[in-house]
DNA sequence: ACCGCGCATGAATAAATATACAACAGATCT
DNA sequence: AGATCTGTTGTATATTTATTCATGCGCGGT
């Protein structure tokens, strides 16, 4: 339930402009969720979200890398949740790995690979429902597939 | 009066982890500056600062695009240019060169790294906030990426 | 000089956000 | 089954942030 939502405020914060966290519940509500202002201060609080002129941004969208800043990472905190709910599957050739995702999943997905900072992910390329990733070579490219898969499956 | 407590702000921001509008009033009253809290919110405003898990920070240390906000366009513009307003950094594997830039800033580097028409670029695939260069062979990628590394860091 | 205007500010207060606490639902035991 | 633990949520409230309103200051025009 909590991850459905989580993904829902992703998405509207790509779309649309949220200015506060009514406007959110509001916005919420229309496709299905009902919480409380409560709630979303905490999804607010574990998406890491950003608020600035304009509202709240994802991480990904500024550039930050909360991970950076707080130090810690306690293991894959999104990775495992953004491809819970987009990701299809993974292959790999030559240096590249490639995610298939829902449409409208590449952005997410690509955003929490970035997030990660894998050694072995040198970049990643997003379109809607598709996400290059492109590893130093093919080798460490196999094993970035078969991370993905992992966490796909789990 | 305000403008050496903008900056006053800014560098204290960089230095040091500010939470909430009340922690920097007290560090800005120990370096001379005294002022209530709604001023604080006010200057917070005016410079565009965002707030995220972490306290407050600089808009040039996230997304945040002045170059790109201000956008008069006098004709093409040139890599450096593009490159000072989007480019993040660069790396190159195998036969391709990745340039990261923020969210949105792949676009327009592609486009002005397609205009330049460098004879060691075969094409570029752009997405949100990622360019991927193919090259012909490694050597070349490695020749390229040094070529925007330089000009990233002029 | 006086007036009027624009701007910066503080005090008070409104609005927005975070949290303490309790209730509940599902697990996972004995 | 009952006991206990863990995680999610809502209510009520505390904390934090934005805004309203009033005041004072400097400046240009009359």
């Amino acid at each position: 339930m909590k991850l459905q939502r989580h993904n829902a405020i992703r998405e509207l914060l790509v779309g649309s402009r949220v200015t506060n966290q009514d406007e959110l519940r509001r916005k919420l509500r229309r496709r299905g969720f009902a919480v409380t202002q409560a709630t979303l201060s905490r999804d607010i609080h574990e998406l890491r979200l950003y608020k600035g002129p304009g509202g709240y941004s994802l991480p990904s969208l500024n550039g930050h890398t909360p991970a950076a800043e707080t130090g810690e990472d306690d293991g894959p905190p999104s990775m495992a949740e953004v491809m819970a709910s987009f990701g299809l599957r993974v292959n790999h050739a030559m240096n590249q790995v490639i995610v298939r995702t829902v449409m409208g999943g590449a952005q997410p997905v690509a955003a929490a690979l970035d997030h990660e900072e894998w050694p072995d992910v040198v970049g990643t390329v997003a379109g809607d429902d598709t996400v290059l990733v492109i590893c130093p070579d093919s080798r460490r490219a196999g094993e970035v597939e078969s991370r993905l898969k992992k966490i796909l499956e789990s």
